[in-house]
DNA sequence: GGTATCGTAGAAAACGATTACATGAAATTG
DNA sequence: CAATTTCATGTAATCGTTTTCTACGATACC
């Protein structure tokens, strides 16, 4: 590969002319400039980004931590960060931590010799187990956390609004007439489907009901895991709605529930949350919480630039309101009904 | 941050010793490199990637061209990829071309300044209709291309054998006693999507069974693409079976011919390719073709390596063979059959 | 006509690491 | 004991840019 300075032999001038007419930092004569940018042509030459980078102490990338590629929310969160990135000319070098607090401390150190500018955070973890080591590393990059909120510690934030979500959802099932509404809840500890779940109690408990722990159960985020809890849920107890935390869970109980003879929505009705591509390719559609994932990556990805720019920047917290889709898992509707 | 000049303050020593305890390039007194060690642990200490990239002229990054995050066949390759390239201490830097090959181009562009040493190209397009362009790229960094084979350009690639996949489900169908198979293929050209379809043709005329146009039906990459081309290919035609070039085109079709009354399989038996977790999760369960996702992942990206290592390892086309994974939308089984 | 200003471009330092070469003390050898 | 080898470390060049400082001719000004 060409280097600045076999450009600047080429056109017969110095190598700081050569880098004045790549970025446009001072005037160049017209006729220089066009030597220069022939010279470049002719060598094929691109700046080196490391030499650059160097000199600028600038990577122009943030490192961004995502439990798992397979998830299709991950995909779409994704998807926006890498618009959003490209609008500011930087790139994402995306780790999957795998649920596995350790590795995700491993790729952040990792990251952090990589010189990431900022790092967005979408933990298994609650980020408050980790205090320490997120401090630590808070005092070199900016971090954005995602789906939890940054509680005390020095970092930004964006998340739905899942205790909301849950509220608006739980209002409308019992709006319709639901008193035994079950909940299918996640295995794992996670901070948002822990405000989710607390948002289905709230509002039972509003409504004058009480959480029956035999209209709950818990799994992993599969499919598979909503299928077999379902089946646990309808051996205790006899739901007229069932509830999963998301939607891959919702639709794995859809599943065992029409394949057991259950009418959907007349005997039971179902809904998930997150609104991902699967929840209106099942059948019945899948009533759910949509999450405007662009918005998050927006305004996310907006903040961490903002803080990677102007440090003094003060941290937020982005809470981002979901909407509900009603479709035909809790009601026969032709065409999906969205409520703020 | 620190750098290794203030290491070598702290501890006493040159800057070539701070190299050498890190990097355990030559023999360092053991009390020296005790001091050593100390600082660093003190400045917290991490080495500039960009410093070390620069002066070895080494990345130790590749740059990998999807279409896009959220088709869950890339999710899985990703997941591989990251694997692997974890082994290696490599990085991916991953971007979307969706289905745009100026973009695409431009990205290429991008990651050849990011000094990436090799890529990774999942190409919408035929990449013969970009020859020049990519003869070009390949003489400054190692190509592997995935889903096509390399023909006659100066790259590897890594691909699932679609044509004989192809055969082997369409032989299982024949097999079956199904004569009239539908086939709902790719609106877009992808040289992958048309290794299938030629494996479609060709199977049915090995079996004496000529391709009647009016079976096939041609749709994007999308469930409710095959929702629509299922419709209209059962408005113009009888068929017995149905495949689809993809598991998400043959989920829609699959959706349709269920809403209409018609029983699956007995009615009409469906199958897919590619075996998606989708596909074991719509009911009933999807016949399709499972491609080794991890296998094809693992062995490109070690020839990628390879190639990057030493130079002149010659360019290989690497085809991984799939299987046949037989489920409830062909026949009634209560269990997965597989057949290479 | 001497001095200030302007336009243009070169020289050299800097970014933070690695590494070839040099150095000097201690240990080994004949 | 002089010569050589070994061990441990330092010095300085280098990677490819950007950027500050400097220079120099030409024009403008008083």
């Amino acid at each position: 590969m060409a280097t600045i300075s076999d450009v600047a032999k080429k056109a017969g001038v110095s190598e700081a002319t050569v880098s004045r007419v790549l970025n446009n930092t001072a005037v160049v004569n017209s006729e220089t400039r066009k030597r220069v940018l022939e010279a470049i042509d002719k060598l094929q030459y691109t700046p080196s980004f490391l030499a650059k980078g160097m000199r600028r102490k600038k990577t122009s990338t943030f490192g961004v931590l995502i439990p798992d590629f397979r998830n299709l929310y991950y995909s779409e969160l994704l998807k926006a960060i890498e618009d959003e990135a490209r609008i500011h000319e930087y790139i994402a070098i995306i780790c999957t931590g795998e649920m596995n607090a350790e590795r995700e401390r491993a790729y952040i150190d990792y990251l952090l010799s990589r010189q990431v500018e900022g790092i967005m955070l979408c933990c298994y973890v609650n980020i408050m187990e980790n205090r320490s080591f997120i401090q630590k590393v808070a005092q070199n990059v900016p971090i954005i956390v995602m789906d939890q909120p940054s509680g005390s510690l020095p970092v930004s934030s964006a998340y739905a609004d899942g205790y909301k979500g849950f509220n608006v959802l739980l209002s409308y099932l019992i709006e319709k007439g639901h008193r035994a509404i079950g909940m299918i809840r996640s295995l794992h500890r996670y901070p948002c489907s822990e405000s989710r779940f607390i948002g289905y109690v709230d509002t039972l408990k509003e409504n004058g009901i009480s959480a029956d722990p035999s209209l709950i159960e818990e799994c992993d985020f599969t499919a598979a895991g909503g299928y077999e809890a379902a089946k646990k849920l309808l051996a205790k107890s006899k739901p007229t709605a069932i509830v999963g935390v998301n939607d891959l869970i919702a639709s794995g109980a859809l599943k065992y529930i029409r394949e057991n003879g259950y009418s959907v929505p007349d005997d039971i009705a179902i809904a998930g949350f997150d609104n991902i591509a699967l929840s209106s390719l099942v059948s019945p559609q899948l009533t759910t919480v949509n999450i405007p994932v662009e918005k998050i990556a927006h305004e996310a990805i907006n903040q961490l630039i903002k803080k990677i720019q102007n440090p003094r920047v003060r941290n937020r917290d982005i809470v981002i309101e979901t909407e509900l889709v009603i479709r035909q898992s809790t009601e026969k509707v032709t065409k999906d009904i969205i409520r703020m």
